[in-house]
DNA sequence: GGCGAACTGTACGCTAGCGAACACATGGGG
DNA sequence: CCCCATGTGTTCGCTAGCGTACAGTTCGCC
C-alpha cells in the first residue's frame, strides 16, 4: 500500500467544490495512521482534523475504571475532530486508530478559517456531523437492546463499509474493547459466525465470507445508520 | 402556571444578542407542550423548531418491535429539531414531551434564514449541538456499562436539571420506556431509592428529597454530561 | 361513595453476559 | 528452528435484568 494515497479517497475531500479543493491541497498533510495511534485524547485540545483514506478510527469513551465503549466509527467517509468546528474544541472521548492505514490532516486554524467562510464546506461538514449523530444515537439503542451476536455483526458491517477489502486486521480483544464487552464473549460470538460460514479468521485477521449473511443476522441498527449516511451524503458515496 | 411564560426562560433564547432577540420576538409562537405530544416523528419533515421553557422533551428511538430507548433529553437549556439546521431535515428518532409544560416555536424557514446568517446564532446552536452530542455519547456508554439503579439516578438528575422544581410528574412506566427497561425494574430501583430516603413518590409523581444522595449513587455519566454542558454553554446557565 | 382504570408491588424461573482461571494454538523474532 | 508472547477456546459459578403472571393500591369520575 502506498504511503501517499489519493486525498480524494476520502469522501468528504472528494466532495469539495473545486475552489476549496485547490485551496486545501497544499495544506493537506499526509499522515500514517498506525494501529492504536491516538488522534485526540479525552478533553484534549485539537491541533488538527484528520481525513482518513484507508484507516478506521474509533471514537471511544474510556471510563474511570478503565472499561471502554465505542461511540462511533469513522473511516474514509468522514472527518475526525468535529468538536473543533462545532465549538468547544474538545470532547470527553478519545479518537484511536482501530485499523491501520493512511490519511491526511489539516491544521485546526486552517480548518476553522474554511468553516467560517460559511459556504459549502460548512454545510458539507454539518451534514456529515448529522450522520455521525445518527450513528451515536443508534449505538446507544443497540447497546441497550441487542445481543452481542447482533452487535458484532453490526460492527463488522460498519467496519467493512469503511474499508476496501473484506478482511479486517483485528484481534478479538480489540473488538471486545470497542463493543465494551468481554473478550470471551467475542470469541463465542465469532465462533457462531464461523460455524455459520459467514466469516473465517486466523489470529487477528478476520475475513468476511458472506456479507449478506451478516446483514441477515444483525439488528436493524446497521440498516438505520447505513440508510442515514446514504441519505445525507449521497454525493460522497458516488465517488 | 401561566400559559405564556417568558421566552427568556429558555437559555438559548436568553443568550441571543439583542438584534436577534428583537428580530425573533414577533415570530416566536407560544405553544403548550402536553405530556406525550410528539414534536417530530421518526423520518418526518420538520416544520418548526421548539424552544422549551418549562417542558422536558425526550429524543426517543422506537424499534421495529416497539421497544424504545431514549437518546437524549432536552429542556429549557436547548432546542428541539437540530436536524433542521444540521442538514437533512429529519432524523430516525422521535421527539416526545416527557414532562408537560410550555415553550415557543419558530417556523423552520425562519430558523434556516437565521442560521444561514452565519453569525452568533449559528455558533450558539452548534455549541448546543456539541453538548447534545456528548449527552448521546454518554447515553451509549451508560447503556453498555451501568446498572439500572445508576441509570435511574442519572436520568432523575438530568430531568431535575431541566426543571424548576424537585418534583417530577412521571409514571414508572414512562421512565421505563425512556430508559428502555421493564417497568418492574424501575419499580424495584425506585423502591431502593425510596428506602434510602432519596426520593418520595405518589402515583406518577416523584419528589426528590436528597439530590446529593442521587449524585453519589449515580455513575460518572451524569457528571460528564453536566460538566460538558456547563463548559460549552456557560452564558446560558448564568441566565 | 364506590367503581374501574391506571399505577405500583412482588414473585418465579430463565437467559445473556460477567469474572476468573486456565489450556491450547500459532507464528514471528532471536 | 524452536521459544514464548500473543491470540484463541472452554469451563464454571454468578448476577442483573427479562418475561410473565397476578395481587394490591390510589385516585378520578360517575
Amino acid at each position: 500500500m502506498a504511503v501517499l494515497s489519493d486525498p480524494k479517497s476520502n469522501h468528504l475531500l472528494a466532495a469539495l467544490p473545486d475552489a476549496e479543493w485547490q485551496r486545501w491541497l497544499p495544506s493537506l498533510e499526509p499522515v500514517a495512521l498506525p494501529l492504536g495511534k491516538v488522534l485526540y485524547e479525552s478533553g484534549g485540545k485539537l491541533t488538527h482534523v484528520y481525513f482518513s483514506t484507508t484507516a478506521i478510527v474509533s471514537l471511544l469513551y474510556v471510563m474511570e475504571n478503565g472499561a471502554s465503549a465505542e461511540i462511533a466509527v469513522v473511516g474514509n467517509e468522514g472527518i475526525v475532530g468535529i468538536s473543533l468546528f462545532m465549538g468547544g474544541g474538545s470532547t470527553p472521548s478519545r479518537a484511536i486508530v482501530q485499523s491501520a492505514g493512511h490519511g491526511f490532516r489539516l491544521k485546526a486554524s486552517l480548518m476553522m478559517e474554511e468553516f467560517n467562510r460559511a459556504g459549502p464546506v460548512l454545510h458539507l461538514l454539518l451534514r456529515y456531523t448529522q450522520a455521525l449523530i445518527t450513528q451515536m444515537a443508534q449505538t446507544a439503542v443497540c447497546n441497550r437492546h441487542h445481543t452481542l451476536d447482533q452487535q458484532l455483526c453490526r460492527w463488522l458491517l460498519l467496519s467493512l463499509d469503511r474499508l476496501h477489502s473484506s478482511e479486517l486486521v483485528m484481534t478479538q480483544e480489540l473488538i471486545a474493547n470497542m463493543l465494551g464487552v468481554r473478550r470471551e464473549g467475542v470469541t463465542e460470538a465469532a465462533g457462531q459466525l464461523h460455524k455459520a460460514g459467514l466469516i473465517r479468521y486466523q489470529r487477528g485477521r478476520i475475513t468476511v465470507l458472506d456479507r449478506d449473511g451478516l446483514e441477515q443476522r444483525t439488528c436493524e441498527c446497521y440498516a438505520v445508520v447505513k440508510k442515514e449516511y446514504d441519505r445525507l451524503l449521497p454525493a460522497l458515496l458516488a465517488r
